[in-house]
DNA sequence: GTCTATAAACCGATAGAC
DNA sequence: GTCTATCGGTTTATAGAC
């Protein structure tokens, strides 16, 4: 029943974006009371809530199907996978996107999402550790990363339990900001008059995220 | 004395975000009629396309700013100070970053902004092309750009006329993309409990930048 | 569990007096 | 130009009957 209730919040997601999804509208389209709403979630901020938490879990786990797709390929392989499921998803849900990685949808302080953001996370981290791990030696990821910065950037990928060198996570962590920030700039129609051939755009970028973080041929 | 209204319309901003600016909380703050108001600006419609558009003149107008400031430097230095300059008006201006390169703040479709947004685009393709002309000669971007994605970028280089050959364009595109999408991963705190010496991380991030556009040394 | 009814706000925009 | 007053709509959330 709170399913029913969320798929049809995220109908009216795509269809309004989420600062004017309202409980009401969601009642009414569903043909039921607005009241009878509050009996699922006790407030607007705990369905909006539910609905960041499961697109942070929908996304996870489409790329972690991604890379398992890609099992046997090799490491830059694997990583366009996962880069491409993760635009492809986007631009398939671009409201969910712009839920998880755009502006805070709830006035209230940001619940420093970094749990449910993990998962992507930690997928990307994977391709990262394998490729390090692997047979093809990769190349050390170019420029210096200063001491500041590999030391808090390298605390995630301990708790993520990557044997992965400071240097190269720090990397990392900056590609995936790039990565997600690309995306969202062609989710929120940033490339609409500029660029036309986005698909080989992305995979142009792509390429450049994996020589960035160190992942070979 | 439409400034009056539009200052006050930027405080209401960063106060609640755009989503969330009312022309009568305006007038409320301001001691004067709602009514007034729209003798200034005809709808609440119009006074946030005048705020978008000053918001993309006063980044664009920082950016020129800065570059100006490193007009002697060296090509990598130059890219730097403007790159900065962006993330710094960013941080201060989070509310009017997020009006410009987020989620569009008016339900019609977006205007395509790309004449406002031009200027800062044609700053940052001053550096390069400078680059790319200067006594130091630039290495050639790193991958291949493929033919449909040099043609279309290659488009507005043309248009805002540099010199710059078209798969410099397409790198510097993907580029631009990539530094505006990362600043406002920051702005939006996507970065709160991951990175804490973020002055550094960007410094790093932007290096990789200019090695990506081929601004050499 | 689902409904009706309602409270208490807020909003954009307009009409018309002064 | 600025005001008062108002129309017609929206919202979150609650109270209480069935």
């Amino acid at each position: 029943m709170t399913a029913r209730i969320k798929d049809e919040a995220r109908r009216r997601l795509a269809a309004q974006g989420a600062q004017q999804l309202s409980v009401r509208a969601v009642a009414r389209e569903l043909g039921m009371a607005s009241s009878t709403v509050y009996r699922y979630f006790p407030s607007r901020e705990h369905l909006v809530t539910a609905l960041t938490h499961d697109a942070h879990d929908t996304l996870g786990r489409c790329a972690e199907r991604a890379l398992d797709s890609a099992s046997g390929a090799a490491a830059v392989d694997r990583w366009n996978a996962v880069c491409r499921a993760v635009r492809t998803w986007a631009l398939l849900h671009p409201h969910e996107y712009v839920l998880v990685y755009g502006p805070p949808a709830l006035p209230k302080a940001a619940p420093a999402a970094v749990g449910p953001a993990a998962r992507l996370a930690r997928t990307l981290l994977r391709v990262a550790s394998d490729a390090h791990a692997g047979d093809v030696p990769d190349e050390p990821p170019a420029g210096r990363p200063c001491a500041g910065v590999g030391a808090d950037t390298g605390r995630p990928a301990a708790e993520l339990s990557c044997g992965l060198p400071a240097d190269h996570t720090t990397c990392l962590t900056a590609v995936m900001a790039q990565l997600l920030g690309l995306v969202a700039f062609e989710v929120l129609g940033q490339f609409d008059h500029v660029v036309q051939a986005r698909e080989e755009f992305f995979a142009h970028t792509c390429a450049g995220f994996a020589r960035q973080a160190g992942i070979g041929v």
